[in-house]
Parts: structure tokens; C-alpha cells; sequence
DNA sequence: CTATTTCATTGATTTAAATCAACAGCATTT
DNA sequence: AAATGCTGTTGATTTAAATCAATGAAATAG
């Protein structure tokens, strides 16, 4: 239930044997349905989770009722309405399980314990973001600089599991267009390829 | 010349002036008048900088020499395009001085050491990138969720002094929009309020 | 196995934003 | 003071995406 954020441990940022011991005592494994929620708007993001099976999105509501997926996270990321997390806020957001899950999860208060006494944790902890926010800037740089098709095209490139993994009406929300965008777009593509 | 960062180290990581002397050997003063680079596209990012004083964007630029800003950066923030800055992959973006500025600045080496031989300095940069995380999904939240005049409303709520210091032009290339469009969007909501 | 959601595509129409073009106000330079 | 460049606005037109509506296919539940 652990091995896959264990080895991630290792590799990123060196933990041996000891460490992992240790750090296994704040993580709590939960598992989750697919449909099932792990945060709702309104309520205060109580954990972090890793995600070592299955696939989550996290996503808001506008007044509509219209979903905007903000993130998705599969097996060896982490997912977190970061924010509220952090804050004690309550949160705008909802995580959501897309498919059945198992998952690691950590408290605010075992995370605070963890980064002031295992340097090693505040480390991964800071590749971690570090990433996430390198991540997150090529997204926001396709959106304000790339045309459509251009932006689908990085993005089956850039994650392949994903948008085969998931259901196209997704991948447009997450994109911020509607389905039948996506689906246009798709065959212009697919058109002009042949 | 340093006054602003040592001062901010000290607020956010709890340096003391034993770890602010050492530290600040690490770091390069360096002046910019307006319209010079800190970097620029097909080279590689071999500074992160922490702006003392003036103000910076960090841009693109597409197929047809359209500027798409990705960041601004103002008193007390860092700027690099941290991707090429800690892979030394070359650039694909430009860091132009707005306004005549002091900036700190250190190199990757440097960066590397400070990161190894000082927890503070790992603390801080954890801190800082975690800040720069949360604004930035504040910001992809409200372009693929919000109404054009309702992004342009929390921006000046979010950075009212960005707005008021940077031409509208600029601040319509940040949102992903043209001057036109901009300027429409504003109208309407100056409208609206009377 | 059948019923029912969920999902993707396509077409017609409306709406929003980009583009093209002109102009006026400032600031800076010389 | 004349000239130049930068800036923001407005109008007319084109273009791109959203919306509305219908359909069919696939997946899932009963």
C-alpha cells in the first residue's frame, strides 16, 4: 500500500531504510471508490494525499454548474487543494476519484512535524512543488501563446497516459474549452495529418 | 543594495545575522536600466534574481512576434525561468527590465551549495516556490473558469499595484487578451458600476 | 440481455474576441 | 517647437469558440 511513494522517497531524495521506517508512522492509507469525494467545497482540505492506484481530478464549479478541472493526478503524484491545506481554509474546490484509488495521506499537522525534523522530507517536499510549478507553467504558457490545436498536440505529448486515460469531455474542461471544441479540434488534426 | 532580500530571509526563514552574513557572499548586485535583458531567448538562464527595486516581465514570443507575458516580477520577488535555470537547457523566454532595477542575483552553483550547506535557504526556497505555486493556479483557475471582466476584477484585487504600475497593453498580454479587447473589457465595467 | 447513463460527434446559430484600421493624447528626443 | 514613438480608445469586419440541438455508439447497471 506503500511501495510506490517509498521508492519515490528513495530516488527523489535519497531516504534510506530508517527514513522510510519513520515516515511511514504519519501516512495513512485510505482507499477510495471511483466517484467518491476526498475533498468538497466548503470543507477544510484536511490532507495530502499520494496516489499509488487509480486516478483523481480536482476540479471547481462555476454558478452555472459548469465543471473546471483545475488538475489531475494519477499514480506517484500528489494531489491536494494546496491552499486550504496549508490556510486551514475551507476550500473552493473538489477532489473527486475517477477511478477506484488507494492512497496515502498526510495531516497539515504530521507534514509541519515532518518538515522540522527530517531535512530530507522538506527536500522532497521542495522538488516536489518545484515540479508541480514547472508543470504548471508550460500549461499556462500553451494556454496564453499557443493556438488550439498546438496546445492538444503538447498535450498528448507531454501526457499521453493522461489524455488516453481519461474521458475527452474532461480533457477539454481541464483545457477550458467545451466538448465539442475538443472534438473539432480533433478532427482538424486528424485531418490534417493524413 | 541587499537591504530588501536580508530582510525578507530573515522575516520568512528566520535567518540570523551570522546566516545573513554568509549568504549574502553568495549573491551578485547587478544593476539593469530599462529595456535591458536579464535574459534572453536561446540562452540559458544562468541567474535567478531577486528584484531590490524596479520592475521585470518575463515573456514569450510567438511565430508572428506576438509577446505573451508568463510573469511580472516587483520589489521582493525572484525571477528566472527557473526550467532553463536549473536543467541549463537554453530559453525560450525573455526577462526585460520594465523600469531601471536593482536586482541580487546568484547562480546555479551557488544555489546548489546554499541549498546543501544551509537549511534556512532550503526553507526559504520551499517557501518562496510554494507562494509562487499557489498564486499561479489563482491564475489558471480564473482564466479557464471566470468571465473575462471578472478576471480582470480580481486582478486588481489580487495585484492592484501591478496594474496600476505596468501599461495596460502589457496587462492585457499577461491575461492572454489583446489591447482592444482589454480596453473594451474595462469600459464595460466602468459602465456598469456607474 | 435490456435499459439507461455516459460519451463523442456533427450541424446550425449565436456570441465573444481577434483583427484591421484610424486617430488622439502624451511623453521623449532632438 | 517639431518630430517620433508609445499608448489607449473606438469602429467595422472577420474569425473562432460557445451554445443549442440532435443523434448514435459504447459502457454500465439492473
Amino acid at each position: 500500500m506503500y511501495e510506490l511513494f517509498l521508492q519515490k522517497l528513495k530516488e527523489t531524495a535519497g531516504f534510506d531504510e530508517t527514513d522510510l521506517a519513520t515516515i511511514k508512522k504519519f501516512f495513512i492509507p485510505k482507499k477510495l471508490r471511483k466517484k467518491q469525494y476526498l475533498l468538497q467545497e466548503g470543507d477544510v482540505c484536511k490532507f495530502s494525499a499520494f496516489v499509488e492506484k487509480g486516478a483523481l481530478r480536482l476540479y471547481s464549479l462555476d454558478d452555472k454548474g459548469g465543471e473546471h478541472i483545475l488538475q489531475f493526478a494519477m499514480e506517484g503524484w500528489h494531489i491536494a487543494d494546496l491552499y486550504s491545506f496549508l490556510t486551514g481554509e475551507t476550500s473552493t474546490y473538489n477532489i473527486e476519484a475517477m477511478e477506484d484509488c488507494e492512497l496515502v495521506l498526510i495531516t497539515k499537522q504530521s507534514h509541519d512535524e515532518l518538515l522540522d525534523k527530517m531535512p530530507k522530507y522538506e527536500r522532497y517536499m521542495r522538488l516536489q512543488i518545484t515540479n508541480a510549478y514547472l508543470a504548471m507553467q508550460r500549461r499556462l504558457t500553451s494556454i496564453i501563446s499557443m493556438p488550439l490545436d498546438e496546445r492538444y498536440a503538447n498535450l498528448n505529448k507531454d501526457y499521453p497516459h493522461i489524455v488516453q486515460r481519461v474521458p475527452q469531455h474532461m480533457i477539454a474542461s481541464y483545457m477550458g474549452l467545451t466538448p465539442e471544441t475538443l472534438s473539432r479540434v480533433r478532427r482538424k488534426i486528424a485531418e490534417a495529418k493524413k
